[in-house]
DNA sequence: TTGAAAGCGCTACCAG
DNA sequence: CTGGTAGCGCTTTCAA
């Protein structure tokens, strides 16, 4: 814990306690009128004078103490280890969190970057989130999903590579991702297909299960399946392309559409065309593999909308008896464009 | 008293009195052993004791009575209305999310959707952040930071279009970025300026500051500037290129790389070529724009490093007396390339 | 209609 | 070395 200077004693923050003072009334009084509490009546006079001393003095409820009092809280946990990235995962967030707002929810994104699965659980239990939503950048274990609601969490969802015993998970087959683009790829004719494994460490985990995959849906076909390491940058991709004609390769599955983007205009420089040369695929079916030219070939993953997820744990959340346990796997499926 | 195994579900949430009356000892020496507080010493066998019993019940810190007590939190508050998009952003946000990590403050993303600029800072304060990193996504008003500032935060840092009052204030001109645009496509001897406002709500702000910027730009000069609405999406972007020779403009700034990407395509497949029909600029100097054919030419917007803004915040929260107030307006520059 | 007081879980002071 | 205990700010029951 870091040692913080004393918050200024001189202006000190005021408490409903400075607040009934001013007014003339009781703490009790105080929190009747700021909550509109409906089992008691105030006469007009008194919530008057109560308003007016809050704002004077510019009282803001405590929410710590406030859900220590009540026992629980209202927080909805969102763990970011990485902010995800692109247009994908962009929309899905403002739409959760928008969702979530709406049946009365706090959202907090809690980064958590460079905690393990565990550390990462308990520091989050700490918070006493009623619910926490998992987007699988960090793992959650049994053991974290246990600790988690020990302490008090009425609903854990995950979405992520695999299911997690516990949790209600939505499963993003990463393998199967792997595997819809080489057994499209290897439906095209392809026999030689790269699998690009991105640098970045964050992407580790799903880039290795979806080359997993690749290489099962290879497997016995005859087709020889490639991972290819590659950094988010030019000077990685001009540098891969170069060599290009030195692997032999007639297609590759570029791990997502931006690295798709990528990887083709090297190539292109390099002279290689695309699909005739090399078959390229790409991952999540963004804007930007529509503007390509040739238009990208994508894996389409067929997420949730924020709004159904936000009814899925708030649904949780109100069940007499916790979450039944559940697990969904999302659809994936190859769109076929002009790259492949 | 049983003993209660891994798995059972318990309803009640252990504190640190179970963990006492397990080990057989009084709750201070729990909260002594578990924050290994350096002022008391005490035995190790205790300590094995209080460490098995946490660890059996599957104790978990409540950290709102923590910081109830202690008088104070950790909590960095990231206030996000949209999830910022994009590469630009995105690098930063996991960058600024490390650093405040490694000085080990709380980062606690308040996703504040559907609120207004008061209503905002009031649910912000609520959480007793100990300094608050506005991305003017939502206005911060000087009345926001006083309410803020009276309920503890120790320092305020808004990174928008303007400089807010009280608050150090990171300016990222909006007005400038549109002005630098404006004035590279007229240097470059255009006369007809297009400027792309995006409908998605959340980046209007941002939008028509650039378009007032590139009407001053163009003020007195003899060019001619015009808005056009644009939604991030293709029939909208085919819809105004086919509607583009009736428009008479020979440049646009399309707000952003993506945007730019989006119309600069659009115009292609209309048959106009770039530069020479019509020059485009987009801006935030992302992988995109240099990955484009013809390369796009776009306004680079220097922004502060996430680790330096950290440090800015530990700096102003370990301050003795408050942040020195402070305003800093980021450089933006247009970089040139084949687009324009 | 209002007030007094208990107590949520935790830490820090002060006795033993 | 360890235990008792006060009190952080808030809500809510019970009493006046």
């Amino acid at each position: 814990m870091n040692h913080l200077p004393e918050q200024s004693a001189d202006r000190s923050v005021p408490t409903s306690a400075d607040v009934a003072r001013l007014a003339g009334v009781s703490r009790a009084t105080v929190s009747y009128v700021l909550n509109n509490t409906s089992a008691v009546r105030i006469s007009e006079p008194t919530r008057r004078k109560v308003r007016e001393a809050a704002e004077s003095l510019g009282y803001v409820p405590h929410a710590a103490a406030r859900s220590l009092r009540a026992g629980h809280t209202s927080i909805v946990l969102l763990p970011t280890a990485r902010v995800p990235s692109g247009a994908f995962f962009g929309r899905f967030f403002t739409e959760l969190h928008e969702a979530l707002r709406r049946l009365d929810y706090t959202v907090v994104q809690y980064g958590s970057l460079g905690l393990g699965p565990d550390e990462a659980a308990r520091a989050w239990a700490e918070l006493r989130p009623v619910a926490v939503v998992s987007f699988g950048e960090i793992a959650l274990t049994p053991h974290g999903v246990n600790v988690l609601k020990r302490s008090g969490a009425r609903a854990v969802v995950t979405l992520g590579p695999e299911c997690v015993e516990g949790a209600h998970s939505l499963v993003m087959d990463q393998r199967g991702i792997g595997a819809r683009a080489v057994e499209h790829l290897i439906g095209r004719g392809c026999r030689n297909i790269g699998v690009v494994q991105p640098e970045e460490p964050a992407l580790a985990p799903f880039s290795a299960l979806r080359l997993a995959g690749a290489r099962t849906a290879a497997d016995g076909t005859g087709a020889r399946v490639e991972p290819l390491a590659l950094a988010c940058d030019e000077k990685s991709a001009a540098a891969l392309a170069a060599r290009w004609r030195g692997l032999g390769l007639d297609a590759v599955f570029a791990h997502d559409d931006e690295y798709a983007m990528l990887l083709m205009r090297a190539l292109q420089d390099e002279g290689i065309r695309i699909p005739e040369g090399t078959a390229v695929v790409g991952c999540d079916d963004t804007l930007i593999g529509r503007l390509l030219r040739p238009r990208l070939s994508t894996v389409h993953i067929d997420l949730v909308t924020g709004q159904q997820l936000a009814e899925l744990v708030d649904r949780a959340v109100r069940a007499p008896d916790g979450t039944g346990e559940q697990h969904d796997v999302m659809e994936t499926w190859v769109v076929h464009r002009e790259s492949s």
